[in-house]
DNA sequence: TCAATAAGAAACGATAGCGTTTCGATGGAG
DNA sequence: CTCCATCGAAACGCTATCGTTTCTTATTGA
């Protein structure tokens, strides 16, 4: 349902550039693009439940009418903008596993502890546990996310860094949950030291 | 903020007991628990935005008056319907540090495979970014269930059994995040082998 | 048994969301 | 430079929520 590709992702943290770009895109796409930047927007500030269409409308400044003439319903509007918003970890790719996952965790702990994406988080995970499109969508994200990771450890189990019995998935698991956990569960601080704490303690280096 | 304080924790997954009981508990009080149930239920089914006092009020057969006699906001109903259904786990504390941990992560895994429980953390994740009350009272709540893990583990490390400069607290993040991950933010299955697993992985009891 | 207490039902005006339609303005393509 | 697609603004009727008030009913404790 509703559009899902598209030319130019915004990154999923500051996507606010939407703005005052007079660029080769019709009237039509750049409203388009300030609908879906500001639904991001009113996801982040006021949860999911004040994720609403008049909501976005108003903080787009744009009518209702653009955005049903868009979207059918808040549900594809925001699968649309979610999608759009993503933006994959860059693959580090050294050979140094440790240095790798420490560098891709520090990413992950960078981005949630910034306010926007953390909050972005939890209001999906409310949202997606009513609308299966949303999980599905939640879901094929997150696995995008955890891809570096696997393919790091992968690599490091293919040197024998790490032990060939070991469940990768699983230790992609042991390696990034906490970091969601204590900021949108635990509610307690990350510090700059989680990464490598974590990275060292999963695979045993000390 | 509202009473926190109560004779009867109803178990945070089953609390639908408060219906036939004409116990000893004056009317007020009944009327109160049926309305902290009917709050549970209404938040796991409808999500976060679903939350109103008014849904509530019909939930519970009760009058919108009542609610408001009661709690000032659908947020001090809400703190106080989570304080009243949580239960920690009953810690195993045998002496076995494999068995105990399994024990515990599978105790947390049932409750996350349930529908009930995850559905509630989802929406308690989402209303927390903009409630701080509610955060403390997360956090709180967390750090109870957190408990019985980190009691095990230092028992375990006073007996050798994990290493002496292991981050306790991280551990128990390590062992426990990867369920509620998998389940709120990955979408994906959690075996029931998943336990075992991650704490021979954890330890390196392999 | 009776009076105090607290419940339920219902209504209040105000605000806001929904999904749709109408209409006038505007900007981009030819 | 013109024309048409698409925009924004505004209003439609409907429903729901908010927080409060009034009134009636039923339970409970003295």
């Amino acid at each position: 349902m509703a559009r899902t590709t598209s030319p130019k992702p915004a990154g999923t943290v500051e996507a606010t550039d939407a703005q005052a770009r007079p660029g080769p895109v019709g009237r039509g796409e750049r409203a388009r693009q300030r609908v879906l930047a500001a639904a991001l927007d009113q996801l982040a500030d006021e949860g999911s439940a004040g994720f609403t269409m008049q909501a976005i409308a108003r903080r787009a400044g744009a009518s209702k009418a653009t955005l049903y003439r868009h979207w059918p319903s808040s549900s594809a509007l925001l699968v649309d903008a979610m999608a759009e918003a993503f933006r994959p970890f860059p693959a580090p790719a050294t050979g140094d596993l440790r240095g790798d996952l420490v560098a891709l965790l520090t990413s992950a702990a960078d981005l949630l502890t910034r306010e926007r994406f953390p909050r972005l988080m939890a209001a999906v995970v409310d949202l997606a546990e009513r609308d299966p499109a949303l999980a599905h969508l939640h879901a094929d994200l997150t696995a995008q996310r955890r891809r570096p990771v696997l393919d790091v450890l992968r690599q490091g189990q293919e040197r024998g860094e790490v032990a060939a019995s070991a469940d990768l998935e699983l230790l992609v698991d042991q390696l990034t949950a906490p970091f969601f956990y204590r900021r949108l569960i635990a509610h307690r601080p990350i510090p700059p030291s989680m990464a490598s704490a974590i990275v060292d303690q999963t695979l045993a280096l000390r």
